[in-house]
DNA sequence: TCATAATTAAAACAATTGATTTAAACATAT
DNA sequence: ATATGTTTAAATCAATTGTTTTAATTATGA
């Protein structure tokens, strides 16, 4: 048969590659550890001497995938506090949306959260602690200031969720889209036009609720 | 054991009931006939007879319950046309936000749809010709008339996408804001909160759009 | 070189699952 | 009341799946 890998580390990465790919295209449950080791080119015990077992694999593989996807499009710096918030809502947008979005490999991190987040396994507490609030700590800070200091936690927090909501609706809905327009989804699919309609759209709302609140306390 | 039903139609539709719990909280994979049995109670033969196999049983089980969903919370009226477009938008997400959200038994055709949406399946197509198209097609008149005949298509679609989105947050991700919020969730969970927030923030967004085009093409 | 540990291959196991089979229980009509 | 077709019960099948076992292969170090 084969010979053996390269590199001992080869066949775990290998797996993990593997699992991301099948593990995102179809959720714990529709995946076999089979799959995973065919598509990976190993022996199905390596699984297990790798990884003990399915579920810890598939923790694994979120971690991995995870930090694959946050390694290329990192959180937005501090450094650009300097610019309008109204820039930074979109700076924002724009990597959340392009972490999940972008083609190929990264995307298998956004698959495997969006599966987690509508059937959530124990580990939504990973997705949650390491991914969402981090960024929903960053978009706080943003909507803050964008609605000035008029404004209670709970509207700001509302807000946030609006952005959230929407942009991963362009992330999780690709197939219904596609199905409703017949494929015809210009400004749909393209991160940037993603985020621009997102950002301009939010701004206009938010800059209108500061307005609505100035005057509701005088 | 237990005697028979009284009624030969009680079986099919118990199954039906249990299919719908069991087939929300686990998806199509992680659901096995025999725990629908068990819950319907009834035997597992029952499954094969009525529905020939899992898959159809899985596919009769969405049509079932999106025609409760709808029964319940029906597409807004067309006499509401009446109403300003205001008005008639926040209708439309507290009917499409109640739809899914609604405690109980309605909400199972929210988490069929949500998985397949996440994970397609075949019966993807109904769930986007039955439900999601004509929720659109509603949400696009009254975006239409609120935007002014100033728009684009293009713009319309994204600004329907937005409410769509946002809406739809609101229920998925029910369990990722508890564990952000630590439980601490007012005005994330009930409908009306939901609509009129979806709403305000929506029609300020849009009403902006509307004037920002106007100044484009004078 | 040889011994020891690490890794992989191949086969097998035990449990689960969708589906079927066979016989019994039921309802309905004549 | 009896016959006929319908529905359910219980057992069984065949295939799949996660996991383990055992043996072979490779790398490493004295």
């Amino acid at each position: 048969m084969e010979k053996y890998s390269d590199n001992p580390l080869d066949t775990k990465r290998r797996i993990l590659e593997a699992a991301g790919k099948i593990f995102a295209a179809r959720g714990f449950q529709g995946t076999t550890v089979r799959d995973i080791c065919s598509e990976a080119d190993v022996n199905i015990a390596a699984v297990s001497y790798h990884f003990r077992d399915k579920k810890n694999l598939y923790f694994d593989t979120l971690k991995y995938w995870q930090a694959a996807a946050f390694q290329k499009y990192p959180h937005i710096r501090e450094t650009d506090a300097s610019l309008p918030p109204e820039d930074r809502l979109r700076a924002f947008v724009f990597q959340f949306v392009s972490r999940m979005l972008n083609d190929g490999n990264a995307s298998w991190f956004g698959k495997l959260m969006a599966k987690e987040v509508i059937e959530p396994t124990e580990a939504l507490d990973i997705v949650v602690e390491e991914a969402v609030r981090p960024s929903f700590e960053i978009l706080r800070s943003i909507v803050t200031e964008l609605i000035g200091n008029v404004s209670d936690e709970r509207t700001i927090r509302l807000c946030c969720a609006s952005i959230i909501g929407q942009s991963l609706y362009f992330f999780y809905s690709q197939p219904v889209i596609a199905k409703l327009f017949s494929g015809n989804t210009p400004g749909f699919t393209e991160p940037e036009l993603i985020a621009d309609h997102v950002a301009r759209f939010s701004v206009n709302a938010i800059k209108a609720f500061a307005i609505q609140m100035k005057g509701d306390t005088p």
